[in-house]
DNA sequence: GGACCCGTTGTTAACGTTCACAGTCTTCCC
DNA sequence: GGGAAGACTGTGAACGTTAACAACGGGTCC
């Protein structure tokens, strides 16, 4: 032994060493304090290029208390709503120089957020993104002892923790009174599973804008987000009378509706006008182009993270704030007039 | 200050003293050590229970030099086949007891691979899994003297990494025999761009079938795997003699593709056949419902973890594996006999 | 009955950083 | 020239865990 052993990683005390400074210098250095003699600082930066060193993040995370990691919870990642804003927060964190650890669901049941934020906070985050569009999710977090700075995104009215969303009802309003504009009579929904806050939001909006111009509005078809279930509720459309307005809750949705009226003749949008929500890259691009309703998920990614970092950051007792944005209303080619 | 200040969390020493034990003592329990008497280990757990203690991982993973980490750098996780490779990345390392933190590039340059992979050695992971579509990522990946266990995802034929990967030759094949075997004279193709594996592989699969049949390969006509360039590759083909099967790289281009003809008027599968590539959810619903290849996501995923952690936990020097995940032709409604 | 082993427990020293504090050496002012 | 302020640097002690080793007691084997 001794000879020929692997060079072990160099700490701090050797390029202090190396340097001829102590290893205290060497993290002034490193953490940019002010009072260091420039010349002093040089030959640091020298002997740290030297020897190839690097911070050891671990150890620095033991002091420190901050391991620059933030945490994200999300539903499966493989959705394209989820998918885009877990991206958008990844970048955000990423650019602000935070870690992201993140932990996808199968099922959101509440142990398995539960469980999902203990396994992060053992890990020692510094704060918590949950992606929980679900009902049962939003309350596990409100009833949360968490030590945590935590937000929410998409987590109801959630008393006691900062939440950032789309605004949901307005985006249901805006494709519903896109088709009462057109002179429909009322609008059909095919609505997203009961559990989630934003099916309940886009058909709360869709009723609205119903009541607001006093129509009724008939009773709506539940889904699952899924084309399938979309395709299915196209065939019991297709099949009823007097549907000329069909408000889906999801662009993945509308693609099963459209096929379903492809099926059984039914022209869109000459005899049914369609509306869909996200607009996925594909709803462009579909049979006809669909109209829809676009949620800026970057920006949701985006602005969590800045909500999140005020709450670590700026420390202590901290309004928790509400930030929602805007959806905004795409035309294609699958709504007409009548 | 002084009464009312925030009780510090517990630590293994505060444990000990509960319990009337030594903190290694508690060590020894939570790892789990078999010397430990069992009224010795009830007593402890009891006084975790009651502390409501939890092990700091950061000074755990300080002395073991593991941090249960696993690092993941992707591009751009918006797009399907990415999330779904990520999220059975996540599920597996999951369940074998590791963290996940993932680096999602906007583009994959030299230095962007080279960035992550630096980034995530400074944060102490124990491996990392790049999903590396590309070849110049591929590339760097092939000369990197990083000292992390690492496997790449679709990484090539990179010498001294382990790769997992989906048969994309054997994909590009099935689909274009299937066409050949409904009696078309020859089959076009819809590329993806020249600088992925995949699209080269789904390329070689096409040219190995068109040349084992005897037949003339057509010039490839070169999309980006956006629906839009599909779109506009179809616009070409709608408007040549002759097409009477398409190849194309992928689904969302598919979808493109069968826009087009839609609009031009020409009839799938009756006077053109066409085939996808990667089996997206959506597929099984276009006009008309998709015949494709399908990617195993998950396996690979699952298997890349399950490589990594040979790795991992084997130490040492570890000969290179290759892990091959075979496709599977899916069957729908838009190709037919001649 | 002594040597030895094994199960069980405790003691001490790492791991690699940052923090708190104590120097030392200038500089500048009266 | 004395003193104080401030710039710069070093020393020692945390942080909370695991690793290495020592110590103790009781059994087994000759």
């Amino acid at each position: 032994m001794g000879s020929t052993q692997a060079r072990r990683a160099p700490v701090m005390a050797d390029v202090a060493r190396e340097a001829g400074v102590s290893h205290q210098t060497v993290s002034r250095v490193l953490n940019e304090h002010p009072n260091v003699r420039s010349e002093t600082r040089a030959r640091v930066l020298e002997a740290i290029d030297k020897l190839g060193y690097r911070r050891n993040l671990v150890a620095r995370a033991l002091v420190t208390k901050h391991s620059r990691t933030l945490g994200v919870v999300s539903f499966d990642t493989t959705l394209y709503g989820p998918a885009s804003t877990v991206y958008g927060i990844e970048q955000a964190a990423r650019a602000a120089g935070y870690f992201v650890s993140i932990v996808s669901l199968k099922s959101i049941d509440r142990s398995g957020v539960r469980d999902a934020l203990d396994y992060l906070a053992d890990q020692g985050v510094d704060g918590i993104v949950v992606v929980a569009p679900q009902r049962s999710a939003a309350q596990t977090l409100a009833d949360l002892p968490l030590g945590v700075p935590t937000v929410a995104v998409e987590g109801g009215e959630a008393g006691d923790v900062s939440v950032v969303c789309v605004d949901q009802v307005e985006g249901g309003r805006l494709a519903t009174e896109h088709l009462l504009s057109l002179g429909h009579e009322t609008v059909w929904h095919v609505r997203g599973p009961s559990d989630w806050l934003e099916a309940e939001g886009r058909v709360a909006g869709w009723r609205a804008a119903l009541a607001q111009a006093g129509r009724d509005a008939p009773e709506p078809l539940a889904g699952d987000w899924s084309p399938r279930s979309g395709y299915e509720a196209g065939r019991s459309l297709a099949s009823m009378a007097g549907v000329s307005a069909v408000f889906v809750a999801n662009d993945q949705m509308a693609l099963g509706v459209l096929r379903a009226f492809s099926e059984r003749g039914v022209k869109v949008p000459d005899q049914v006008s369609v509306v869909g929500f996200d607009d996925i890259p594909e709803s462009e691009f579909f049979s006809p182009p669909l109209t829809t309703i676009r949620q800026d998920f970057d920006a949701v990614g985006r602005n969590s993270i800045e909500v999140l970092l005020r709450q670590i950051e700026g420390e202590g007792a901290q309004a928790c704030e509400r930030l929602v944005v805007p959806p905004a209303f795409v035309a294609r080619a699958s709504t007409a007039r009548v």
